[in-house]
DNA sequence: CGCAATTAAATTGTACGCAAGTGAATTTTG
DNA sequence: CAAAATTCACTTGCGTACAATTTAATTGCG
């Protein structure tokens, strides 16, 4: 699907052919970066609060997929992450230091590790409410408007991923 | 939504003391990780097209910078891309190695470096059009959506900032 | 069955991001 | 005006991200 969209998709495809306009191409114009600072922006948010706890925002974000499943495969993790072995393995290790995980070899099949959440690592859960409770602060906006942006760039998301 | 919101800044602040459900705490309901996933999905899109220029993602973000002013001090682009000196340092040694831009102390204030598009960095900008099309394509949504998501952004990017 | 292809995780190497600390230059202040 | 405080960039150390490679285990196929 490249050159003239004849119908209804044509809106959706506007950009390609046409000469983009000096101020639309300048930093604060860009969705990307958009995207991009927005995201560091929460990394920096959370990290007083991840602190409290000892973990880094990706840690945590592992600690989220665990807290709804207690034992997966790295392989696993790394799809709701979308995040590969590589950098998941020494992450992982990491978190076993911490001791709120164990990794054990799958006798099924030998080569999966199984993640485990450690009676810590559960216990860790019952923060969740006032990390979340911290950061709804600091997102400042209704949970219409959170539900509705998260809904979009899920969109776009899905939309930038799907010629992979 | 949820409680009993007293005044018009309830509704703003809802999340705070609340009991979350099971339901709002996946990982898949969390706008902090459709940021942080989009984010990547933007830089994965960006790779097969900037590989063919020899810029990382975060180069570009600094020579988009840099094509709208072409002489900056390291300070100023850092406040325009929100990153310090210690990722801003090594980044730009890449790029003056990559013969793109040149760094020099400012006579009139020896602390500063100011980095100077060279004329490989201004001849690039002939090639924005060519990326920012094939992006837009991949985004696939309308102009109106973008600038409406990109706002939204905005916005959030200002709350989670502003207590800082 | 036996070997090639595939799969899972780990490892290696490069490039961010950021906290903390260093050193040189400038500004502020007593 | 001189000492103290601040500013700017660089460096160091740690933790992601990700491509590419490696190793071990499993699956598929003739």
């Amino acid at each position: 699907m490249t050159k003239a969209q004849t119908t209804k998709t044509a809106t959706k495809t506007a950009t390609r052919t046409m000469k983009i306009p000096e101020e639309e191409k300048r930093l604060e114009r860009q969705l990307c970066f958009a995207v991009y600072s927005t995201a560091h922006a929460f990394t920096r948010a959370y990290k007083p609060i991840l602190d409290k706890v000892g973990l880094t925002y990706p840690q945590y974000l592992v600690m989220l997929v665990l807290w709804e499943k207690a034992a997966l495969p790295v392989k696993t993790i790394g799809e709701q992450l979308d995040l590969d072995s590589g950098t998941l393995s020494p992450l992982l290790k990491r978190l076993e230091q911490s001791g709120l995980i164990v990794r054990t070899r799958d006798p099924r099949d030998e080569r999966q590790v199984i993640v485990t959440l450690t009676q810590e690592g559960d216990a860790m859960r019952s923060q969740v409410d006032d990390i979340m409770g911290e950061i709804g602060q600091a997102i400042g906006c209704t949970l219409e408007e959170m539900a509705d942006l998260r809904e979009k760039l899920q969109g776009l998301r899905g939309n930038l991923t799907e010629t992979r």
